[in-house]
RNA sequence: GUGGCCGUAGCUCAGUUGGUAGAGUCCAGGAUUGUGAUUCCUGUUGUCGUGGGUUCGAGCCCCAUCGGCCACCCCA
């Protein structure tokens, strides 16, 4: 062989797909100790959890999002599976599911649920700050409840879990759709008036102003605030039902010191959305400040052939969550071992991973140097690992069925046990 | 999908008008023959994102491409 043989055959390294990114153990650390907050605060409202496939036929999505949204339209992650040709989509969010698992196994039978549900959601966008092409949410479901109380409890729940978890400025924004008739009223008033106003549109809004006006709304270009302010207002063309509830709503809010701000033109993206909506905005991430955001949809379940019933729900971005604790400056907890199991010697080396494995018994965390190398260098990697102590077999303590116990952290002498005095020692 | 900025060691970054690479950190070994974190010494970091082009010569200039960041858009 001479030199630089190796190129030749060297494969080409395989990234990770655009958008979609590993997480590594240093921030893993951060993502478990936001599940277990997580976990614990859904138990405490009595929400149980449900997992369902991250594949699903590609028409539960087109049905319940909507076919003229961004999401279905251009975003999602679709494909026909090669052997009986199903169309199948990989979830752009978890609702849809959730509403699909409830009617198949008919769990609306005889009893409303609360339901929650983890994991990864896949969109096909550009991906920036604080979005992703596979990204998490925690999503929160109440099938069957149709008054405001539990659209109450949803906002003043994820309040709490803002206060768990140590955020700081997010804001609440509240508004409300209304029903169905509600929206197809304002959706004329609205193509009426920007219609009037045409040459102040933009291309988007344009675009928009037949296939969806609402989201005209939401637009962020300067040059059209003035307009859109202007713009008919939905509250003004409200049903009486659907202001009640919102009223209701709020005056559950007032009584639990919720702070929140009435935005007319927040609306939502997925088209199932009627009276109450809500979202979470922080100002502190950029582009992509909506931290979680839900409403209710009481008209989905039918919609996608279960027997009607009301709902509402919400979701929140892990990612982005994540993103405002680190910006406050949260570090991922230490989780360090309780000690080091340092060994030399033959005997000291067969006998180690009894001894390790006997701490564990004791409920012990409890690293076995594995690898070789001089005292010094394990002595290194045990200091390296955090843990408390080091526990040292050598030679003598191998013979005299003894270990050393040396504190790695603050003072303290090394001392020597019985091997059967260990894990108590330890645990001293 | 559109636009702007940016890709040099595992990490954070220098690198002059174009003359074929450096610091800190980390890691490994030693000073200390059985003892870490401090100190000192020694050593390895590398297809300069990738592929073309210009040039006697490219980390530097040009083109393409991939990736990252930010914004638009979208949305959690």
């Amino acid at each position: 062989m001479n030199k630089a043989p190796d190129k030749a055959i060297q494969a080409k390294t395989i990234q990770a797909v655009r958008g979609m990114n590993d997480i590594l153990p240093a921030e893993a650390a951060l993502w478990e100790s936001f599940e277990d907050t997580v976990r614990a605060w859904l138990h405490g409202y009595g929400y149980t959890q449900i997992r369902t496939p991250i594949v699903e036929s590609t028409d539960l999505f087109v049905r319940s999002i909507g076919e003229v949204t961004d999401i279905v339209e251009k975003e999602m992650y679709s494909f026909e599976d090669k052997l009986n040709g199903e169309r199948l989509t990989m979830r752009p969010e978890g609702t849809a599911s959730c509403v699909r698992a409830v009617i198949e196994h008919n769990l609306l039978y005889n009893a409303p649920q609360r339901l929650w549900y983890m994991g990864p959601m896949f969109r096909h966008e550009r991906p920036q700050k604080g979005r992703y092409r596979q990204f998490h949410q925690v999503g929160v479901e109440a099938l069957g409840y149709e008054g405001p109380d539990i659209d109450a409890e949803h906002i003043i729940m994820t309040a709490r879990l803002w206060k768990l978890l140590g955020l700081e400025d997010v804001a609440l924004e509240i508004n409300t759709l209304g029903n169905s008739e509600t929206r197809s009223r304002y959706r004329h008033s609205l193509i009426n008036y920007f219609g009037q106003h045409a040459d102040h549109l933009d291309e988007d809004a344009k675009r928009r102003l037949h296939s969806n006006p609402l989201r005209i709304l939401d637009s962020k270009n300067p040059a059209m605030q003035a307009m859109i302010e202007a713009a008919p207002k939905l509250i003004d063309e409200m049903d009486d039902v659907s202001r009640a509830h919102f009223e209701d709503m709020q005056a559950i809010l007032n009584d639990a010191g919720i702070a929140y701000r009435i935005n007319t033109r927040l609306v939502r993206g997925l088209d199932y959305y009627n009276a109450t909506v809500f979202e979470w905005v922080t100002t502190r991430l950029g582009a992509q400040g909506t931290v979680c955001a839900g409403g209710r949809y009481d008209s989905l379940i039918e919609q996608i052939g279960g027997k009607p019933a009301p709902a509402c729900g919400y979701a929140m971005g892990v990612e982005r969550l994540l993103a405002l604790m680190q910006e406050q400056g949260d570090q991922p907890p230490a989780l360090p071992p309780d000690a080091y199991l340092v060994h030399a010697g033959e005997l000291a080396a067969r006998i180690a991973p009894h001894i390790a494995e006997s701490l564990r018994d004791a409920g012990l965390s409890v690293i076995l140097h594995c690898g070789g190398g001089s005292f010094k260098s394990q002595m290194k990697k045990a200091d390296a690992s955090g843990a408390d102590v080091a526990i040292i077999i050598g030679d003598d303590e191998a013979a005299a069925g003894e270990a050393s116990i040396k504190p790695l952290r603050g003072t303290g002498e090394q001392k020597r046990v019985s091997l059967n005095n260990l894990p108590e020692a330890l645990s001293a």
